[in-house]
DNA sequence: TATTGACCTAGAGTAGGCTCTAGGATGTTC
DNA sequence: GAACATCCTAGAGCCTACTCTAGGTCAATA
């Protein structure tokens, strides 16, 4: 027997407001959602953990697109397992060269700070950049 | 004696739009351009590397105001180096906590992933979660 | 000199992802 | 039984970052 939460304590656990949970549901996001007896939203630990993970997803750069595709193909049972795998598969190559970037702008940034350091060290601007991309910026 | 370039060639050169160039203009974000007789934009190599660097900047996640606020430090010379580096130093930190986000979002894939191999294994759910935030998805 | 292509300005339109408003119903607490 | 929180629907509004349109100018080429 799991536990059964309104809209309000609902988005709180999954950190989105109230709102946007409504929206949410209206973008196909959230699967099967029950009312009672007044006609109220009633979620269940299923939501949170499937909203949970969407969120990861999407903070990490999931299109509201794809989430509706993961939640519409889970609602279809085991035959579209593969068909998930093949989503989650594609989204985390493209985590994968988001990750390669930040490391790539990391780089860029620590080079400019270095050259920032050298202008600051010789009160006077390095002729030549110290890093990749140096502008008179 | 560098080189200089219309807004056509420009664009090309740092991979935008020639419409988004002239946007960033407005916005800001490339310093003292230039004008032909004709009154048309003229750029040089250190436009090119600025948009460069705020490219990666961009790409990286900085929002448009923030790129404008580097810009006008980098134009008001040498007395701006630390805020600049303070500026870079922030963005340094979200990218960071970026790639911890996207790295602990793979790990939550590849268990996912593991996940509906069980399942397709064994041809039935797994009643335990494999790793974290699992839902009947 | 006429066409063609690249450029100009001002401003409107778009996409994605929320975020909020209005007007009303329900349910819990004192 | 009255106040107050929480919920409901439908739909408008907002923010960011572009993206495009309209109407025109300028310069190189045939």
């Amino acid at each position: 027997m799991s536990i059964r939460y309104h809209i309000g304590r609902f988005a709180k656990l999954v950190d989105r407001s109230v709102h946007t949970i409504r929206w949410y549901e209206a973008q196909g996001l959230i699967p099967a959602v029950g009312r009672d007896a007044g006609g109220r939203r009633v979620y269940e630990d299923e939501h949170v953990e499937h909203l949970l993970f969407l969120e990861r997803m999407r903070r990490t750069g999931m299109s509201v697109a794809e989430m509706r595709r993961l939640t519409d193909l889970s609602m279809q049972g085991w035959r579209t397992l593969e068909a998930r795998k093949s989503v989650l598969q594609d989204h985390r190559a493209e985590i994968e060269a988001k990750i390669a970037d930040l490391s790539a702008a990391v780089e860029d940034i620590d080079a400019k700070i270095a050259f920032y350091d050298e202008w600051d060290r010789n009160k006077r601007r390095p002729r030549k950049a110290t890093g990749p991309a140096q502008a008179r910026t």
